[in-house]
DNA sequence: ACATTAAGTTAGACACAGCTAACTTGTAAT
DNA sequence: ATTACAAGTTAGCTGTGTCTAACTTAATGT
């Protein structure tokens, strides 16, 4: 006999929609990096006027040969320009790119502040959090850490 | 002259501040698979009486020779036991492990209904959240969705 | 019993993200 | 002008996570 175990009496949908959410975060995944390297691009930009490779690689906890080679996709995919030994810039489709990031960030680093947590431990959790916040939540964060 | 940038006016504290964080977030990702795994499996034990790796992968979103392999690597890390052509169990860690998970699963997505957002928005993105919420920052949550 | 079919496995490809080791380039000081 | 050193590059290794194609096994139904 060996009962029939369907496991799918409840229909496919239940298991389409879980799917779904697990593709969604590999594709956030898959922005990530992007996201974290224009930003910091960007921050270093406007702190000193330049961003090299060996900044980079000491912010993000990497070697230089990572940063490198990150690099190398990244300007394959538009969003940095970059010429051999010279520091790196942002296109303007990264500087875009980097501006969201960037307000996105500090958003979900004041709500977690205002949501009582420790300014370095809402760092520490923001780094991650803010790649999987959608619009919605994003917007429901912005207003929780304002009117508070 | 080229004046002298040496980007570390404020000492390379900042910078490996926020090489931690970076490090924190990779730590997260490590673990993410198998979090899932063993929670998803979980749930089809309770439900089913059976983890089969078609369901998995079903719900997974990815093929089945994916979760063979991942199933594997859970298994050389002592999370699940499996024999050729059967279904999945899990090791007293990984049972352990799953258990964690869904209980912290449940308080971000009940966290995030709280503050406002629609059930299916609120899976989706605890899916990715969960993984980079700290102890501290849970037990935030868990207050913030209880007492509201 | 046997055939059909669903589930599982294996092999092999690819891209990414990290690393070390070894080399090249640029520049700052002498 | 030379040199020394910091920064950058290149080559090549590893492990993960995804896929397709082709195969094997187990279970089902007749
Ligand atoms: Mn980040
Ligand atoms: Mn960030
Ligand atoms: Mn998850
Ligand atoms: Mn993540």
């Amino acid at each position: 006999m060996t009962e029939i175990r369907t496991n799918d009496e409840n229909g496919p949908r239940p298991a389409e929609a879980r799917a779904e959410r697990f593709q969604a975060v590999r594709e956030a995944h898959r922005n990530e990096l992007a996201e974290d390297y224009v930003e910091l691009i960007a921050e270093l930009i406007a702190q000193f006027g330049e961003a090299r490779p060996v900044d980079l690689a000491a912010r993000m906890g990497v070697t230089a040969p990572t940063v490198a080679k990150t690099l190398d996709r990244l300007a394959r995919e538009g969003l940095v320009a970059r010429a051999p030994y010279r520091s790196v810039f942002l296109t303007p489709d990264g500087a875009r790119l980097a501006e969201s990031c960037l307000r996105r960030h500090e958003i979900v680093v004041r709500f977690l502040i205002r949501l009582g947590l420790d300014p370095e431990t809402a760092e520490k959790d923001a780094e991650g959090i803010e790649h999987h916040v959608s619009d919605r939540t994003l917007e429901l964060f912005r207003s929780f850490a304002e009117c508070s």
